[in-house]
DNA sequence: TCCGTATTGAACT
DNA sequence: AGTTCAATACGGA
């Protein structure tokens, strides 16, 4: 399973996002690296690549993450530029229920709009949860399109962000979001 | 079991 | 307006 990960980059004006895909979809997608070192050789396929070449399953796989990447790296400019995507590809994120929960909830905030941790926890009928909130949200392996930075502390105040809070706070202003503080 | 959260709201200065 | 603090759910070690 953790071997059919495909590691592939998106260029953008912000630097070059790393999109993981297993075989259900996108799992994971890594802000660009801080420093950017130079990179050598930009391998598309990370580990056994030697393995995919004969089984024609795998040479399926092959197309239809190509197919996936496309659409993500189409979502994520979009995003970047403080457009809605209009399509996104299959998710397939690593978690507990309970995270996957929250997950989904982040994924019903369109762009322009916030909530705050504790209505994400009423949504997923766990009013009390609001920390836990905090903390699946933190978790969360596909940053920017699963937008969890459209989620703010209770007096609209900006609370944390995972990938660094400027970040957190450019991606609100592509999006016209006013926050406090 | 213990510890650390991307919280929250109330009770205090 | 700022600070402290307890309640609280969850996940990792």
């Amino acid at each position: 399973m953790k071997n059919n990960i495909v590691e592939l980059p998106v260029a953008t004006a912000d630097g070059e996002f790393i999109a993981r895909y297993s075989e259900n979809g996108l799992a994971e997608l890594n802000f660009p690296k801080s420093d950017r070192r130079r990179r050598g050789d930009e391998s598309l396929i990370s580990p056994a690549a030697g393995d995919l070449v004969r089984d024609s399953s795998r040479r399926l796989l092959q197309v239809k993450i190509r197919r996936w990447h496309r659409i993500t790296s189409t979502a994520l400019k979009a995003i970047l530029t403080g457009r809605e995507p209009k399509e996104f590809p299959p998710l397939d994120m690593a978690g507990t229920a309970f995270q996957k929960s929250v997950w989904n909830a982040l994924r019903k905030i369109s762009p322009g709009k916030t909530k705050s941790y504790g209505e994400i926890a009423q949504a997923i009928g766990r009013p009390k949860a609001v920390r836990a909130v905090g903390g699946a949200c933190g978790a969360n392996p596909v940053p920017v399109l699963v937008p969890c930075h459209r989620v703010l502390a209770a007096n609209k105040k900006l609370g944390g962000f995972s990938g660094g809070l400027d970040w957190k706070r450019s991606l609100l202003a592509r999006e016209g979001i006013r926050y406090k503080n």
